[in-house]
RNA sequence: GGCCCCAUCGUCUAGUGGUUAGGACAGCGGGUUUUCAUCCCGCUAACUCGGGUUCGAUUCCCGAUGGGGUCACCA
């Protein structure tokens, strides 16, 4: 598809705006990183700003969280909080007095109005339309109060608010360029409250004010912006300003692909798939191929290489579910392509703290492609410095209680004599034992490696052995020799 | 429920007014192998339905159905 029309004047500038409520979401990250490469690619700015104008909600430290996963993630913004820029301050709460300016312009263009409505009034006014089965919209009680009427109002300190005076029956319209030209009849917007009784903006107020100060060119925002944006164009028509271009961003949807993602399906926040160990480049890619893909349909690829090719007209337009499978194979491509050094290096912050000191360079080949996620590292690898549990079942599996102890026995009286346990030497008698007696292969090295980690599904078995040692190869062969020759099911050595 | 958005394998996606509808993940089978994993090979699997338009629709239009979003002095 061509390429999103930007005419040569144009300075590409894309805006996040994270709310700091709460924790930041994994669609978050995905919507920054459009915003981010789409910038990058036309040589523009990226800003961040805070949008905390809800004092209620308000988390502490959420800022420094904010800005310190994105950076986790490996990626950065030109202006915003900590960095600065030409339109600074870059933090709503730091720029309050313009907001209660232009609402106050708004009315005095006759374009919004004071209202002082209790919380109470609008409350059962919602209930009886609900009960009524309307839609519940603001009843524009106080929409033609005289002047004078608000002038005595205002004076006496009465408690207010100021709304949006939204015209009747108008077509509303603006282009998305995911989705074309989307137009609604004004008569669905509600006269939306821009000034809050505390003096701080609403959302819809801030972010359009905002927006335009910071000369923000495209909005790519979530999808469930949608449908507030008509409120906003009105507010730009109101302000006599030339609206940005729109690209909402389609949502994800939980992994069993009902509904928008939510923390009740499993975990959404940006952090946890980080403290999870998927790396954050493989992350990145992942939302970069969730709803869009590149000409060739190449699925691993740079962030330099995505920055070239995005164009946001290329997203596709529906709701994606967020497939955990795909995630899983793209963390593995990353995870194999990193050097030794570099994995040891991201491993160290995975590592239990009872991981014997220079273990990991000894484990690191026999991990590295059975690795999923970086986390796995801990369950991977317990085996050989935790005690294992041994299942006298498991070791019968797949011969009979003569034929394993018998096996056992003499393999026992191999390695004894072994003066070095090397690769070479444990892999060539184990081998010339097993060929000699015409064990079969399959059944005599699953129950070495049985008794020797407790596991069925392990690194190969002479290497691991070797990193366990001589002494503890030799007392889990002991061990499993005692649980059988008991009778009791499961013991733990 | 009102309004808005969307619709190709289970999932993500490519694609065209005439194609054996392509790729990736997952699944399944096989090869390599002492297990698992990696790697290699192969297989299964899709144009939601109904009307139009057309010589011909998966593709264009309308409707239905289904899915999603949203309806606060939250963002």
């Amino acid at each position: 598809m061509s390429d999103t029309v930007i005419s040569p004047s144009t300075v590409v500038r894309t805006r996040m705006a994270p709310s700091p409520t709460g924790e930041y979401h994994v669609g978050h990250i995905a919507t920054l990183l459009k915003n981010y490469a789409f910038a990058k690619k036309h040589g523009g700015q990226f800003v961040l700003r805070i949008e905390d104008t809800d004092r209620e909600r308000l988390v502490p430290g959420a800022v420094e969280r904010i800005m310190q996963v994105i950076k986790d993630y490996g990626l950065d913004w030109d202006e915003g909080p900590a960095k600065g820029g030409p339109h600074a301050p870059y933090v709503q709460s730091e720029r309050l007095p313009s907001y209660q300016k232009a609402a106050e312009e708004l009315v005095a263009k006759n374009k919004a109005y004071y209202c002082f409505c209790s919380s109470e009034r609008l409350e059962q006014n919602r209930e009886a339309q609900r009960a009524a089965k309307i839609p519940p919209k603001y009843d524009r009680h106080c929409r033609d109060l005289t002047q004078t009427e608000v002038e005595k109002r205002l004076a006496t300190g009465e408690s207010y608010v100021i709304r949006l005076k939204v015209p009747d029956n108008v077509p509303v319209k603006f282009t998305d360029l995911i989705r074309g030209e989307i137009e609604v009849n004004s008569d669905v917007v509600d006269d939306q409250v821009l000034l809050k009784s505390d003096g701080f903006p609403t959302y819809h107020l801030a972010v359009v004010v905002d927006d335009h100060a910071m000369e923000i060119s495209h909005i790519m925002r979530g999808e469930e912006w949608i449908s507030s944006t008509p409120k906003h164009v009105l507010l730009y028509q109101a302000f006599g300003w030339k609206l940005p271009i729109f690209a909402h961003i389609p949502v994800f949807l939980n992994p069993d692909g009902r509904g928008k993602m939510s923390k009740r399906k499993g975990a959404v926040s940006a952090r946890s798939f980080l403290d999870d160990g998927y790396l954050p480049e493989a992350l990145l890619n992942f939302f970069m191929i969730l709803g869009w893909a590149r000409a060739d349909q190449t699925e691993i690829m740079t962030l330099a290489d995505y920055v070239r090719e995005f164009d946001p007209q290329d997203i596709s337009a529906k709701s994606v579910v967020f497939d955990l499978n795909k995630l899983a194979w793209i963390n593995g491509m990353y995870l194999r392509q990193l050097s030794p050094t570099d994995l040891k290096h991201r491993l160290q912050p995975f590592l239990p703290a009872d991981f014997p000191s220079g273990l990991l360079d000894q484990v690191l080949p026999l991990i590295s492609e059975r690795l999923v996620k970086l986390k796995d590292v801990a369950d991977l690898t317990s085996f050989f410095y935790q005690p294992i549990e041994l299942d006298r079942e498991l070791l019968l599996k797949k011969s009979d209680l003569t034929s394993v102890l018998a096996q056992l026995t003499e393999t026992l009286s191999v390695l004894k004599a072994l003066t070095s346990f090397t690769l070479e030497t444990v892999e060539t008698k184990l081998r010339n034992l097993q060929s000699k007696r015409d064990w079969k292969k399959s059944q005599y090295f699953m129950l070495l490696r049985v008794a020797v980690t407790g596991r069925v599904a392990t690194p190969p078995l002479f290497e691991t052995m070797v990193v366990l040692g001589q002494g503890k190869v030799l007392e889990r062969l002991e061990a499993a020799q005692k649980i059988l020759e008991k009778t009791q099911s499961k013991s733990i050595i």
